[in-house]
DNA sequence: CGATATCGAGTGGTATGGTAGTATGGTAAA
DNA sequence: TTTACCATACTACCATACCACTCGATATCG
């Protein structure tokens, strides 16, 4: 019945949370949750209950809630409740296809003005993409991907960006943590990332506008599929 | 001394302010203020002070600050302050930057499926940056601009996208305002529009990538001269 | 039996009290 | 005159109390 029972209290807890304030704290802990799939589209919130089981006040547990309703993962109703919204199909359409205008102007730039010595960075994190696959830990290549796409906008001199990207990814995470185990093979993502890498590494613009462009439409292939499966977590 | 004396209250006011809670209002009053500047950057800002000034408890004043510091339009120094921050020339570069890519990817999308009922829509922000000019009323101009590039997203299926450009002009908006007596005249930004219209019209992607790019270059062309004549105003 | 009125538990929104931490200005010592 | 110190007046953060409102269960009436 509790949807919540796994999230830990965080209130006298480690020091290991990083976040200064509750607000970010709790914040980052319900995004998680939600992301993860462990809080599901449709479940009920209330900052009276979430505040009781994460040991802290409403107050902050509201500041959270205000910021995930602007992230896109919840909707407040006043006097009423506030629940975790369902995932938009137009919504993962729509941040896919802005992502995709970032990042491709993103990987253009990094293409023109790579001087060497950032690329090493992206390499290393080639090189965990592939330990991961090997070691068969999806959620390490996840982590892995994403600093992959936060090293190319680094090299672009666009860390500015990242802020806006993750923004817009975390409509996708939610669809790439439904495809875990059915989408597009890992070796296939990696083998696109290392051509992005390879078209910047030799200063081809318009090769690392097509690799970009090519692998950030993927999840077009699999959303049908998912959205089918799993129906009744998604809208529109 | 008080740099807030121009703000209303908004406590038991009209009806006319749109957002539903305290806590937006306050958040959209004092957005207002600084990209127009009465807020100016440096100011020191205190949840209490301005609590006091608008007739609303702190909390509400809390929210909303949290929500400026994500714009990037303040930030929140825990017990010492919070103050606006000066306009970061890089990061109004980022924000052109980001904003060109998916306004470009935006008008070509519409040059691609334009199907003539949502043109007039567009047709009429024009005329009214025409009646603007020539009444010479500024404000009116940058709304009805506003108005144009909104409904060119609203014809490409977008209109998605509108949140997140405007969390990126805001950045740009202080700029403009900065800006308005000397900058681009009003003729050479509605020609630019016009343009923009016409390859849409015509169904022409290239013709709308390239003159949207153009037109949203044009900041870059004021910039340099904006930050030497206010160069206690910006950063970086 | 069915429709309607009422009441109460639960919700988010707002106001306020209390706390730890920081800047500041005056004071006393060197 | 300079420097170390400390009282004071702020700050944002968190907790708590109260409010208006929603909605469903239950009671009441037709």
């Amino acid at each position: 019945m509790n949807m919540l029972a796994q999230l830990d209290a965080i209130g006298a807890g480690s020091t290991s949370s990083r976040p200064a304030t509750m607000g970010q704290r709790v914040f980052e802990t319900l995004r998680q949750a939600i992301v993860q799939l462990q809080l599901r589209p449709g479940n009920l919130l209330s900052e009276a209950e979430v505040a009781r089981q994460l040991g802290v006040s409403r107050q902050p547990v509201r500041e959270a809630f205000i910021k995930l309703a602007e992230a896109g993962l919840v909707e407040i109703r006043p006097q009423r409740g506030t629940l975790v919204l369902l995932i938009s199909r137009r919504e993962v359409e729509s941040a896919r296809f802005m992502r995709e205008a970032i990042e491709v102007a993103i990987a253009r730039k990094a293409a023109l003005e790579s001087d060497g010595r950032q690329l090493e960075a992206v390499t290393q994190t080639l090189a965990r993409q592939r330990e991961a696959n090997e070691a068969g830990d999806v959620s390490a290549f996840m982590r892995a991907d994403d600093a992959f796409h936060r090293a190319i906008a680094s090299m672009a001199d666009c860390e500015d960006a990242w802020k806006l990207l993750e923004g817009l990814k975390v409509q996708m995470d939610r669809v790439r943590y439904l495809s875990m185990p059915l989408a597009t093979p890992v070796g296939t993502l990696i083998a696109q990332h290392e051509r992005i890498y390879q078209a910047i590494a030799d200063n081809s613009p318009d090769e690392a506008e097509a690799a970009m462009r090519l692998h950030l439409s993927e999840i077009l292939k699999s959303l049908p599929h998912i959205v089918e499966t799993h129906g009744d977590m998604f809208t529109d």
